[in-house]
DNA sequence: GTCTATAGCAGGATAGAC
DNA sequence: GTCTATCCTGCTATAGAC
């Protein structure tokens, strides 16, 4: 629609299908509906991808999957400054590489979304999404944490407080018209550098530590 | 399928499109699927509920909200015993009742799928589940930890950290065999009370309480 | 590689018998 | 209230012209 439309339809095909499926998941999308956006014919899909479900997980592997690789080298280039970067650096760095990395908005939007739908309501995409890309980023993220952890017993509350981390960035970018509507308040430009300041006190002190911070 | 199937066809289809839709979604879910699972005809939805569309809102209305008031109960009357409750006696309160309320493990993943997928693709239903239940509660939860928050500006950053609680709740329940994926690792029966320990624990002091409290 | 045309089927909805 | 039979739309997928 607004995109400035490359003159290869394979890419166009991936690009409006992401876009499609993003919002309102595979079975709400027909294929009339991709290729109508990706302005060719009906029989398009099925030529260069054979049939829906093949070009689901093609959107995975060929746009998904690359740019969940920025994401994680955005949080290691954000890390790389600093020598001996403590938990609470290594939080703001996976928040920021998520919520405000080398992406656009709407990028990021079909990005978090489709990852969003695979958590909840898993294809065969999962495993793609899963061995790529979550088991990786979770190492990553270990690698960085764990030296402040003493025991290894600590090791699955290590994790467990990971998916903590990524659930509320999940949540806070994908339900914000919900939060919008039960505060009953319009969220701004800010949202985002608001919900990572929010997600990195949480994460580093729990529900206390605003009362504390905030009153020195 | 295994259920004792109540003679009236009316509450059969509602049991077995919450079922479905909680599972697979509005789309992907067929009305002669529902029909068939409730053992009745094709045309008892459109007699009962008129259309389709009609019968997801009546699964909000006639089971989750009512489902989600009983949540609220417990909610309450796991506090009553306690003349002061503190903060981690109120995040306990918000995760049991959800996690490990009345229901049983089935109604409670048709529960929070329900909502998940509402969160993640808002319909007509989101302004039930705001109106009626999420937002009444952030009022329930506000009222019993804001004494603990002194000043007034912190009120948006407790509303956060509601969301924040939510958040997790949602996310572990239901991406529960993600979770396993990713660690390697199966989830017994014990896996609810280890999740309500993690929420408390995260929520009252961050990813450093437990080096604290284990070391203790 | 791109497109039109269409097969073949599953979908939601309805009419009307009982 | 329940059911069968059926309408018709829209779907995926394919065949075959260009």
């Amino acid at each position: 629609m607004t995109h400035p439309a490359p003159d290869n339809t394979r890419e166009r095909l991936l690009i409006q299908a992401e876009l499609l499926f993003s919002r309102k998941g595979f079975a709400a999308v027909s294929v009339r509906e991709i290729t109508s956006a990706a302005d060719t014919n009906l029989a398009a899909v099925n030529y260069h991808f054979g049939n829906k479900m093949n070009l689901y997980l093609s959107v995975f592997k060929e746009r998904w999957v690359p740019r969940a690789q920025e994401i994680r080298k955005f949080f290691k280039n954000f890390l790389s400054g600093k020598n001996h970067p403590d938990t609470s650096d290594v939080v703001r760095a996976i928040a920021t590489a998520f919520l405000e990395g080398t992406m656009t908005d709407d990028e990021q939007r079909c990005q978090i979304g489709l990852m969003q739908r695979e958590l909840a309501h898993p294809t065969e995409a999962i495993s793609i999404v899963v061995d790529e890309v979550l088991r990786p980023m979770h190492h990553d993220i270990q690698k960085q944490i764990r030296p402040s952890f003493s025991k290894k017993a600590d090791l699955e509350q290590l994790t467990l407080s990971i998916f903590s981390i990524i659930s509320m960035i999940l949540y806070f970018e994908f339900a914000r018209p919900v939060v919008s509507l039960v505060m009953n308040q319009e969220f701004d430009s800010q949202y985002k550098s608001r919900v990572i300041d929010h997600i990195v006190s949480f994460t580093m002190n729990g529900i206390n530590g605003f009362k504390e911070e905030k009153t020195i």
